[in-house]
DNA sequence: CCGCATCCTTTTAGATACTG
DNA sequence: CAGTATCTAAAAGGATGCGG
């Protein structure tokens, strides 16, 4: 066990802080998830995510591909298209997810009952 | 391998979603890090994270103890005190993030790479 | 010592309309 | 089809002062 006068925790949760700034926000995963299946043009994934804006999903697209975790592949069709798809590093990261996924799935209800035996606790 | 017609990763993402959209913020899994190591007082966590504001640890253990992830105890000191220690839900969360914090050690520095990269070819 | 309330600034997201 | 631009609404965050 730890004690509380360890310092290496706090490094190791600074780096995971940064990891979760990227892909800890509301659609990254999303994308990442659906993209599992294989590359994907954009509006495939806009129609495939529903309720993502245009905006959005352009943003994100972008901050994933500028992190390394999408490849953008402008397909000189006619008319051309743009196909998205993980690159290695974004296929990488689908087995800690999947964890952390799975995490989730388990305990989503704990801790919404939490949250509701909270919430009523909080108006007496 | 998947196919693109496959909706069972829709489902899942929304769930890990809706999770890290409760853990996934800028201070919680800090706060989960340092409290890992055993229970700790409100100042000490506020001296142990350093940047983060009275406010925003106030706020962000408010919602880890909504979620059933900390509990919270006031000790009839003199002075008064509160502690704040992880639940068995908190607990059970460490593993997984632990998975993601090795990710993240391991692929910083490459999705730094590829974002270094990225700006340095935007600017041509 | 703990933390709530208020005010104010910054960041982020959604809607809408328009371009190569 | 795949975006960009602009505007506005909402949320997050910091500073400060008060109360239990």
């Amino acid at each position: 066990m730890n004690v509380i006068e360890n310092t290496h925790p706090t490094e190791q949760c600074l780096k995971i802080s940064q990891v979760l700034a990227r892909i800890g926000d509301k659609w990254s995963l999303l994308i990442v998830g659906r993209l599992g299946g294989g590359p994907m043009r954009f509006g495939q994934l806009l129609r495939s995510i529903e309720d993502i804006s245009q905006r959005m999903l352009t943003r994100t697209l972008r901050g994933l591909e500028r992190d390394g975790l999408v490849r953008r592949t402008v397909v000189a069709d006619l008319p051309p298209h743009v196909e998205y798809e993980l690159t290695d590093l974004g296929r990488s990261l689908q087995a800690p997810v999947t964890v952390l996924s799975d995490w989730a799935a388990n305990n989503l209800s704990a801790i919404d009952a939490a949250r509701s035996s909270y919430d009523a606790a909080d108006e007496a």
